[in-house]
DNA sequence: GCATCACTTAATGCATACATAAATGCATCC
DNA sequence: GGATGCATTTATGTATGCATTAAGTGATGC
């Protein structure tokens, strides 16, 4: 069991109107993404509690909502848990990344995209061709984030946006940590510019297809990863 | 404003030992997939905690579930207010049950199911077919609802299907409030018998073809009823 | 050394109290 | 009648206390 050290985190000034449970929530899901609180490892509501300065109560409703995300299981006297992400889990993620966004190329194309939208894709694209010039991993991972999040906000279904940002977020920290074992990922670029194309040239079953395929494998390399690699605590 | 008269539900034996946040949520999701709270009503921590014969921590928590799924908004002062579902938000929902219901078909015909599987996909066919014979319209769409699940479950995607229950449940009211618009459902269920056959003959692009097909098409329908009827409270 | 039992500790689930601030009601003015 | 200001009421967000019981620890017996 690995228990975090308690360091009091007082609120800022600009944060002391969002309300303790929303800085709970935020706080401990960013500490979850960025692998401070490592999978697997457990956190008390207490500790959460003496960690982040507030009572038990905001605290264990930032967690329930965790849960309810499935970035966590809580177990009465054991606190709140980090799932791990097996391969298995990865691949179940990654399955329904494929569906969802594949709609959203779909519809992103059917709908079309205004000039500013295909800019900004565009530009993303561009940003991620320009880190892989330059050998930096995090920020091509960055652009790509930011293009897939557009991407599924092209669609323009609310709902989608926030389901495909949840399941996402469950494979982070998969993504963080394999980001270097991966093969320098230029075809994956190549098929985000394809996307593009499709999408501005109307045709949702191409823009679909390319999508799809790209999902697909990127999730079956990032598997095998982790399989191969042995790689449990993700 | 509709208020909700207060009413004591003291929980039975057998539920004593399932805590007390648990109950709530249940009991509110219920009353509100039942119509019982009208869509557009609010009601307040303390109303459904007298109500459900429980202090409020364990209703706050309820609630912040069931805002976490889309079913309700929670706005200090107000309440919780179960959230109405409108034409556009109908065809959301429907567009990502089509994807996943989709995916799910794919992947069952992928996978291959069992005889009892196979066979109990049958019989929910069967049954609706027994249903719309007897014009019972509301054993039909409880045997079609199993069908979906049962279908959803064969995927074997743990996440998938606890996401499309989700999102089914923001849809439920309204399936309900339109069951006796709609026309006889003959047609709909020659598309469950078809995806049927297509599982058992390891299709998996027919049947991700005839499921989805199946899916835009009641999600038209139902659509266009809220529409023309002018169905806002769903 | 291992299993069992009894006792103690402590983490959660929940109830209750308190502080804050939004909503409401009322009085006054134009 | 409508707008404004002020006082009062009240619903939430949070802190704290209490009851329950699971988990941990130590002693004992085989």
């Amino acid at each position: 069991m690995n228990r975090t050290k308690p360091v009091v985190e007082s609120p800022s000034e600009e944060e002391a109107r969002v309300p303790a449970s929303e800085r709970a929530y935020r706080r401990l899901k960013q500490l979850i993404l960025d692998n401070e609180i490592a999978a697997g490892s457990q956190m008390l509501e207490l500790e959460a509690a003496a960690r982040l300065g507030m009572s038990r109560t905001p605290v264990r409703e930032a967690m329930v909502r965790l849960e309810q995300e499935g970035m966590v299981e809580l177990r009465p006297r054991h606190g709140m848990r980090v799932l791990p992400i097996s391969p298995d889990a990865l691949a179940e993620i990654y399955d329904i990344l494929t569906a969802l966004e594949g709609m959203a190329a779909e519809s992103a194309a059917r709908k079309g995209a205004n000039p500013d939208q295909l800019a900004a894709l565009q530009q993303a694209v561009d940003e991620m061709e320009e880190a892989l010039a330059a050998d930096d991993l995090l920020r091509w991972s960055q652009a790509d984030a930011r293009f897939h999040r557009q991407l599924v906000e092209l669609a323009g279904n609310r709902r989608l946006a926030s389901i495909v940002e949840q399941v996402s977020d469950q494979a982070h920290r998969a993504r963080l940590t394999t980001l270097r074992l991966r093969p320098k990922p230029v075809s994956s670029n190549r098929d985000h510019a394809a996307l593009v194309a499709a999408i501005r040239d109307r045709d949702p079953q191409k823009a679909r297809e390319i999508h799809e395929q790209h999902r697909r494998r990127a999730a079956e390399m990032l598997v095998a990863l982790v399989r191969d690699f042995g790689l449990k605590q993700l």
